[in-house]
DNA sequence: CGACACCTTGAAACCCCTCAACGACTGTGG
DNA sequence: CCACAGTCGTTGAGGGGTTTCAAGGTGTCG
């Protein structure tokens, strides 16, 4: 990825889409995608965005010719699994207001981390139906969870598919949120910044 | 893993359990936990089990030294990351029988996979506690789902922390399981077996 | 103007949770 | 030998969080 807003989903049988997690700036589309034939999802953008391919024979070349370059990949590969699981946490057993909370608290860290523009004063390209379908919730439900948050200052609703984090402070105390699992950890990571891939 | 049932999870603040996922032999316990410093999470033994610990600083010398097998643990890296998807799936979108019929398919392919005894005459060591808190149901709504399955003649309560699915393809037709997530796909999967760490 | 996407609100039904109690089994120690 | 605690499974009743159905409101765009 190198702009904007894109998500990752999966459709049922029965036509329900699960967000299964978002690609911003400087993150990969998953090397899974790769390293599996076929792939068992969709991608959507919610912005305009600038993504780069890269070959699928390319990545054992890569491996081979630049190790660092490989343990970087596999870093990024390994914050991605690290999200997946705060999502598995989030569905699996918390309760509405607070999955709502921590994943807009993730999703404002990831923005504003990745530079997009807008993020640091809170606000994010998200329609409610987006919300919904990550949080496994109805979008009638959410719109219900999502007015109760507005009514204690945090969040505004800020018209067609935006929405913003007035008190991100109060927020994060509401999720609970601790954004350690987002920033690099101090022991195998890389230390120079990730580079533009230079295929096209 | 070398051998045996395990399993990740995290512990909430207010002491609830979520399952993340299991492991067994001829997986990785996430590369993750090695790139972010400290573990998050913890692990537990379903059985006896072994497993081989690969110090953090042989890693990166690890990618530098085999190209090959660094990129067979980047593969297993995505394997882990497709399963935690599908267990996004599970809780964002399926209802609780579905949900449990699913997952047991899914510990099923991968016991006979990793050649764990008993697994494929069916039998897994799992409590309906762990079931409850992998699925985020709770243990009460768990045994009654499980009631339900039974009664239509795919499972089996063999008693005191195992589970016996007696119609392995009802059970799968059930819950639409389709295990090519699982397998490794045809693109740029490694083909030699994966061998044993020859750290410690 | 109509079509469309998004947000909003109300009411009834349902899934699931919590609380509570009981039975079966295992291992422990008196 | 028996009482005890601990884990696991089971069952009932009540309440609450969510869903579904249904309808209406707003804005944009052709």
């Amino acid at each position: 990825m190198l702009g904007g807003w894109c998500l990752r989903s999966r459709i049922s049988e029965d036509g329900q889409r699960q967000v299964v997690n978002f690609l911003l700036p400087g993150e990969t589309c998953g090397l899974f995608a790769i390293v599996f034939g076929r792939a068992e999802h969709e991608f959507s953008a919610l912005t305009d965005a600038q993504l780069a391919r890269v070959p699928v024979d390319r990545l054992s070349q890569l491996f081979a010719s630049s190790p660092r370059m490989a343990l970087l990949l596999t870093w990024l590969a390994a914050r991605d699994e690290r999200m997946l699981e705060e999502q598995i946490v989030r569905l699996g057993l918390k309760d509405s207001p607070h999955r709502l909370a921590h994943l807009l608290c993730e999703l404002q860290a990831r923005g504003e981390a990745a530079g997009l523009p807008g993020t640091d004063a809170g606000e994010l390209p998200l329609t409610q139906a987006v919300l919904a379908d990550t949080l496994g919730l109805s979008r009638v439900h959410l719109n219900r969870v999502f007015g109760e948050l507005a009514e204690t200052g945090a969040l505004d609703r800020n018209g067609d598919g935006r929405v913003r984090i007035t008190d991100a402070e109060h927020l994060r105390r509401i999720a609970h949120f601790d954004d350690r699992y987002l920033r690099r950890g101090p022991a195998a990571a890389p230390r120079e910044d990730i580079g533009r891939p230079d295929g096209d």
